[in-house]
Order: structure tokens, then sequence, then C-alpha cells
DNA sequence: GTCTATAAGAGGATAGAC
DNA sequence: GTCTATCCTCTTATAGAC
């Protein structure tokens, strides 16, 4: 309860800065291809130091995605004090700032088959417990717009849950800006239509 | 043109054997995860001989790729003849077709960022070509589709084509399986539905 | 807690006998 | 072409001085 000594915010900072670059090399490259040593170089820092803040690679994988499911968890929060927003646009809303943060080369995504990786995550109470928080409040807002008629009410929610979650790494984004004809909010647009819309052209008949 | 010679059969058929481990093993754990030991184990000969018949891992990749890339083409030329489908319904079919194999464990899939796996897979001609056929194959049918008001008309080509090729590497798919909630061709409808449909109400209006 | 130096091991690739 | 044995590099992780 007493305020943070120096001390402790200068190590506050230190491990922010070495957060940040696990960020952008997992955004980058991908948990397997990024290496510890690659971290220590960007952060400016001995390898050895590194582990004096967290214990194994995959400790630092998951304090990047602790930070970025805060961050979600921040915009959804502010996404919330807008009462008069349809459900069905809310969804749209963080979708849209989550591809937005996967161009920017923020949006570190993780393999999901590598086991340790996987066991790490899981173990960490930090990383779950917000995880389930995020599916928590995404899912109020899908619950809403199928009983609101917006999201098709024959869908099971988890599949829409699954399938937003799928935006953030969707390989199409990355392939459209390397074809360089769009613009990176065009690409967010074509991206959040296709998966609101879909590919079938929309008749005039249910 | 004189028939194979029998060492050129025996060849044959152990390249294949090889080309097919790899390509479970790439399905299994991606290109990163894979070891060329692993692959050597599960033909069931030492490494050193799968490099007298490949010269690298990513030429091992890119094997396997040409392969997949093969039986698409196959399947494709197996939906052409059926004149009376729809063009809609052909590239339904031969989406379900890949999400079939994802789920079989005989789709793999690459990534996209590593630079020396992409530099070997775009050096080899007979990779390249299938990419480019295959690409002209579905453009047809979406153009077609698009034509007749089936896809949405307002979608770049290129980005219908690029959403469907995602379908084969969808991580949608593998959480529904873990999930343990669906069988296998239930996750494959599901999944094409959003596809196709989308997750939005398909309401009475355009 | 930071550093230099190094252990320990995995993995891609090759040498050389047969 | 297949094998065993080995090389060599990269990478995770730690030891130990300051």
């Amino acid at each position: 309860m007493s305020r943070p000594s120096f001390r402790e915010q200068v190590l506050r900072v230190r491990e922010d800065a070495i957060v940040s670059a696990v960020n952008r090399l997992l955004a980058e490259k991908g948990f397997d291809l990024m290496t510890v040593d690659g971290v220590a170089a960007e952060v400016g820092i001995a390898k050895a130091s590194l582990y004096k803040h967290f214990a194994s690679k995959e400790e630092l994988a998951g304090a990047a995605m602790v930070r970025v499911l805060d961050k979600t968890l921040a915009e959804v929060e502010r996404l919330r004090s807008d009462k008069a927003a349809a459900p069905v646009e809310q969804l749209k809303a963080v979708t849209r700032w989550a591809m937005r943060e996967q161009l920017a080369g923020q949006m570190p995504s993780l393999p999901s088959e590598n086991s340790t990786l996987r066991a790490a995550l899981l173990a960490s109470k930090t990383y779950v417990d917000r995880v389930m928080e995020l599916g928590d409040r995404l899912g109020e807002w899908i619950t809403m717009a199928q009983a609101a008629g917006q999201i098709d009410g024959s869908l099971p929610p988890e599949l829409v849950l699954y399938t937003l979650y799928a935006r953030a790494c969707d390989p199409v984004i990355g392939v459209l800006k390397s074809t360089a004809n769009y613009s990176d909010e065009e690409i967010v647009e074509l991206v959040l239509k296709t998966c609101f819309d879909g590919l079938a052209a929309r008749g005039e008949r249910a």
C-alpha cells in the first residue's frame, strides 16, 4: 500500500521495455522464430539479465500475451461506455481494433500447437483470468446481438467468438498488405465485411 | 519414353513415403517444429539418406506442398466435370474438401513469415506453376459466381481467393475440434457457413 | 541486477565406409 | 543409396565475477 520505491519503478520500466520488445518480435516472427538473444539485443541488455526478470522464453511470451489482453480489455471497457451502440457494432469495433493492431505489428500470435508454450500459458493464472474475462465480455455482446437479430442466432456463440478471435491473426490481412493494393483501413474494412457479411451476395430474401 | 526401370520405381515409392511423412508432420507441427530427424524416424531411414533425395528441409516442405497442390488441382478438375453445378457451389465444394483435409491431419500449413522457406518455394518452378494454376482455376469460378450474383460483386476477386485459401489453415477448425462438441462434418459446415454467409443475420432486405 | 563466459543440447547438414 | 558417426551452428539456460 506504500507507494512504489524508486528501485521498483526502475524495475517496472525495465520489464515494460522487455515486454514491448517481446511483443514486437512475437508479432514479427512468431514464438518459434523469436530468440531470447534477439529480445536481449532489442532491449539492449545481456541475455542473462533477461532471465533475472523472466524464468523462461515461455514466460516472456506469457507476459506479452497478458499485456495484449489487458490492452484489449481496456479497449472493450472503453467501448462499453457507449451504451447507445448496438452490440454487433461493439463487436465490429473491437475486431477493427484487433486488426489494426496486427497491421501495426503489435499483435503477437502464438502457435496453438506448441505444447510447452501452451502448458506454460495455462499455468499462468493472470493469463487464464484475462482470457476468461475477455471471453465473458465478448460473450455478452454476442448473446445480445443474437437476441437482437443482428448476429445469426443459429450459430453457436462459441463459434462466433472464435471466428472473431481469429481475425486478430488472420493471414489474409498480411497477404493483402503485401500486395500493396490497399491502405490499412481498406484492408480492415474488407476483411471485416467478409467476416460479418460473408462472401455470398446478400440478396432480397432470407 | 521407355517405361521406368525397377530401380526408378523403387526410388519413386521411397520418395513418396518421404513426402507422405513430411506432409503429415507439416500438418501436425508446422514447418518450424518439424525436424528432419523426425521425418527420417517416421520414414524409417537414416537422415543422411533423406538428403540424397532432397537437398534441404525447405525442399522437403516444397515437395509436400507440390503434392498437396496436385491433389487440390485434381479435386478441382473432378468438380469441373460437373457442368451443372453453380460456380459458388464449386467454390464451396473445394473449400469443404480443404477443410476436411485439415481435419484429417493432411493439410500442411506453412508460415508465411519464414523468409528462407519462402525464397525456396518461390525458386521452385513446379511449386509456383501449381499455385498459379490453382489461382487461375478458382479465379474463373469466382468471376463467374460474381457475374451470376452468387458472390458479392463488390469484393475484389483476390480477397475472395485469399479468404478461401485461409480456410485450409483456419485455426477455428482446430479449436472447434478440441472442444469435442461437434463432429467433423458439423465443423466443416459451420465454418463454411460463417465464411460464405457471414456472422451477421441475413434479414429480409438487401 | 548487470555483465562475460560457457554449459548443454537440439537440429541442419555432411563425410566416408559399404 | 544406405548407413554410422560427426561437424557446426544456433539457442536456451546458467555460473560466477562485479
